[in-house]
RNA sequence: GGAGGGGUUCCCGAGCGGUCAAAGGGAUCAGACUGUAAAUCUGACGGCUCUGCCUUCGAAGGUUCGAAUCCUUCCCCCUCCA
């Protein structure tokens, strides 16, 4: 089915941080019904972090927005200019990925990204396929398609060169080489974060440069992790990764902050704009908040997992936390007979990090047998006993004694 | 090539001969409270066979009764001028 080309621009500009531009995009979105013919739209990733988090998806799903809407989209994985490295990782030389390492990545890159896109509609790329094949001559060419005034328009290479730091040349490379992946592609919508806008127009100038119809630029804007500050990454820890199981996607979107659930729920929740305006409607005249998070908690849940699986993860939480439980399902553990010594144990089941933090959680009363604080480090254990011991709030193991 | 500034515990960042396992902040963890793994408050926050001992302040030596702090060499990072 093709929508009109206002009914597309809506529907694809909906959520978006920047779209540029508008009139173009139409002009495509006119050309591609009257024509018949699919826009080709690019999203680049990088190959060496293969684990996608919520961050992603905002991008993901406008994909599959495009994809719904009859276009094509190619997943570009820049396994070339990953090895350029993304100037903003700068202390460490990227370990250089070797074939089979980037393959690898990329088949988890597949199995997480088509739990939102479809497989059968998704063209899969890898830019050395055409950045390899560049000599240094046709290198040299490109690099002389930008200057060094343009590259200080970037905000960030702003910011450093005022602020006296440092810059490396290949951190120039990076955006061309993306900019000339658009024109390998013949794209004609890129997509990508917030901060991607300078490499993003700088494609939509070198392809006007390689007599090319320019790309359209559309960024979405960045997710901020669950601490609600920093944006999220895996390296900040601040993530909820798609893969994760679906307790674990519950339990952390209940632990983000109050004051960031409109933003997720803008950015995340396929409830239309007026479903959200009447929830937070709601919750401004009382509803609780809690519950409000726990909605977006099972809709995340189940869009990687399943209805049913969501469900159950927002009933384990209510009876751990809320209700101060034990979850259904806890490890057990075989331990031996006698008094034994509490933070040397907690240490070896993998509950605590050493002794002497097994020793601080005793302390502080985080340690609980049978729902009981212990107050002693020294626990008599008798053979045959089966307790449930709960070191500090979420961690469970039943323990079996020989 | 020349001049200068730096490398401190997970991160940022103080300390510049003893009172330093090292201020402060962040992150983290625990407790209280609650509406949740929100917010807020309190506390903990190198390791261990734990009223003591061991290891840590870029690396290796040295001076000293005693060094993160002083000296030497080396490694690394950054800035400015060429």
């Amino acid at each position: 089915m093709s929508l009109s080309p206002d009914a597309q621009l809506k529907e694809i500009a909906r959520g978006t941080d920047d779209l540029i531009n508008r009139a173009d995009l139409l002009a495509k979105l006119t050309k591609s019904v009257s024509t018949g013919k699919p826009l080709v739209i690019k999203a680049g990733f990088d190959p060496t972090a293969p684990d996608l988090h919520l961050g992603h998806t905002v991008l993901i799903q406008k994909l599959a927005v495009f994809q719904r809407l009859g276009h094509q989209v190619v997943f570009l994985i820049g396994d070339f200019t990953g090895l350029v490295g993304d100037p903003s990782g700068k202390t460490k030389t990227r370990p250089q990925l070797t074939r089979e390492e980037v393959k690898a990545n990329a088949e988890t890159y597949k199995k997480q990204v088509f739990k939102i896109l479809d497989p059968g509609k998704t063209l899969v790329k890898f830019n050395s396929e055409w950045l390899e094949k560049l000599t240094a001559y046709d290198f040299v060419r490109l690099a002389a398609k930008s200057n060094v005034a343009r590259m200080l328009e970037r905000e960030d290479f702003k910011k450093r060169y005022k602020e006296g730091l440092s810059i490396s040349m290949h951190e120039f490379l990076y955006p061309l080489l993306q900019a000339y992946d658009s024109v390998a592609l013949k794209a004609d919508v890129e997509l990508g974060g917030r901060d991607q806008i300078f490499n993003l127009l700088l494609g939509r100038e070198l392809m006007r440069d390689y007599g090319l119809e320019s790309q359209i630029c559309l960024t979405v804007p960045l997710l901020e992790g669950l601490d609600g500050v920093q944006k999220m990454s895996k390296s900040a820890g601040n993530y909820v990764g798609i893969d994760e199981p679906p307790e674990q996607i519950y339990g952390k979107i209940m632990s983000l902050p109050d004051s960031m659930l409109r933003r997720y729920y803008d950015l995340l929740s396929n409830l239309s704009l007026d479903e959200v305006e009447k929830l937070f409607a709601q919750m401004k005249a009382g509803l609780n908040p809690k519950e409000v998070k726990s909605k977006l908690a099972v809709e995340l849940a189940a869009r990687f997992h399943s209805e049913q699986a969501a469900l159950n993860a927002q009933q384990g939480f209510a009876k751990v936390f809320a209700n101060k439980g034990v979850p259904d399902e806890i490890e057990e553990k075989s331990i031996p007979s006698g008094e034994l010594w509490m933070p040397a144990l907690l240490k070896e089941l993998g509950l605590v990090a050493s002794t002497s933090d097994g020793k601080r959680l005793v302390l502080q009363g985080g340690v609980k047998l049978e729902g009981k604080a212990i107050t002693e480090e020294r626990v008599k254990f008798s053979s045959g006993e089966a307790k449930v011991l709960q070191a500090g709030k979420r961690k469970f193991v039943k323990l079996i004694v020989r």
